[in-house]
DNA sequence: CACTGTGAAGGATTTCACAGCG
DNA sequence: CGCTGTGAAATCCTTCACAGTG
């Protein structure tokens, strides 16, 4: 079960949730730099292709261990293969899906979220015309069979594609089983569990009006420097 | 075109990405709070409800001027017309979505993203069965019209929802226009735009590859916690 | 010589702690 | 008295700068 190619080393205290992303982006490019003969990499080469300071990617590395070779860069087949290793969980993730609306098929169909670490296993929906259904081969259960199906699966991790007035409630009903260590939350809800339990929220509106919210700043300021170049002192 | 409720107020260049996704989140919970017919509210109380210190919520607020009454709290009319103001831009965006796969879909139909102050207008796609239709009263087009349709609509923001491999290909089309000053990318791609563009990343498996590895962190402190509580020293 | 690995500096964000006020 | 508003402290994260090395 513990097999040392996946332990995290020592430093781990310091990985930090930010760090964690990067890596693995820097997995994701690394994979593409293998399937085009790529050998070799520096931190800048990684850098600039992420839009990220090279001091940034060599102390993000550097938590894991020495990878590279001074003067020369890192060799991208051991570098991506020792970030898989430490980014595999110990054992593949069973993963639910609460919610097969338009969002949740879509992450149901969403390649990245095929992986051979973690797997959806199932989907769970109170709508009778899609329970009992498959989407991409992941049956449909009725959200009042969740408990059990959790059990049977074995599922540890739920993602919540559901109204976010109802996410709540169904969330409970799976925590109730009291198997369930993480959820993914993509609803708006602000939702509760128990401290045990990881919880992470994405949350698309947000993202977009924080978008939007720097655009405006920006026009703001466009406009501001406008009225002060025309010199309000002046006149 | 400036009108003086959606100004941000002096303070504006210390509002940062982070605080302004929490006001988001706060007006969010105002609107739910007036809906139960709740006048009043304290910062400890909103922080309660979304998980977040009291001092953190104060200090947020205290960036766009004073509105809570001291030993009092909040008006949640007042505060969420405040916020409300402040959020809103100038004028309403006109948002194109680049991709009608089933995430394209998925986000068209996200009714969070129907607000008064921005609409996805219209969607992009490559694939001719789906041109010329409509999702959600929102005509599809051809990749290949998109300069033309962005010029058309006005639109200044765009959505991409296009598999990686084409994320960046598809966009050059779009910024060549000129017309483009935000981009929401929830493709894997590490995009590359014109330093006056807003660019903001939404990436699905990273979220939930960082919070698989979080489970994995507390699941090895677990096993380790048990190796030491065996106590080699003792044996 | 070119690049990594890393302490130390610099910035950014959160939290504390308390003065100030209704 | 209770709660806000805010400097100051603490914490967290990024960047710098350079010693170290293949």
């Amino acid at each position: 079960m513990l097999n040392r190619s996946t332990l995290i080393p020592d430093k781990k205290s310091e990985i930090t949730d930010r760090t964690v992303g990067r890596l693995v982006a820097y997995r994701r490019l690394l994979v593409r730099l293998q399937d085009n003969d790529v050998t070799l990499v520096s931190s800048k080469a990684i850098g600039d292709m992420l839009g990220i300071k090279s001091s940034q990617v060599r102390k993000d590395l550097s938590y894991l261990g020495e990878f590279g070779k001074r003067g020369v860069g890192y060799n991208v087949g051991r570098l991506l293969g020792d970030l898989t290793g430490i980014l595999a969980p110990f054992n593949p993730w069973q993963i639910g899906l609460v919610g097969m609306g338009r969002l949740g098929e879509a992450l149901i169909g969403h390649s990245a979220l095929w992986g051979e670490n973690y797997e959806i296993v199932c989907a769970f929906d109170n709508d009778d015309a899609k329970v009992g259904t498959s989407v991409f081969g992941k049956p449909c259960y009725h959200v009042n069979d969740m408990a059990r199906k959790i059990e049977e699966y074995g599922i540890g991790v739920l993602i919540i594609a559901v109204p976010s007035k109802v996410a709540q409630r169904v969330l409970d009903l799976a925590l109730d089983t009291g198997q369930i260590i993480g959820v993914l939350n993509f609803s708006a809800a602000a939702l509760a569990v128990p401290p045990e339990v990881e919880l992470s929220d994405v949350d698309i509106s947000v993202e977009l009006e924080k978008l939007l919210f720097r655009l405006k700043l920006k026009e703001q300021k466009k406009l501001l420097g406008l009225v002060e170049s025309m010199g309000s002192d002046d006149y």
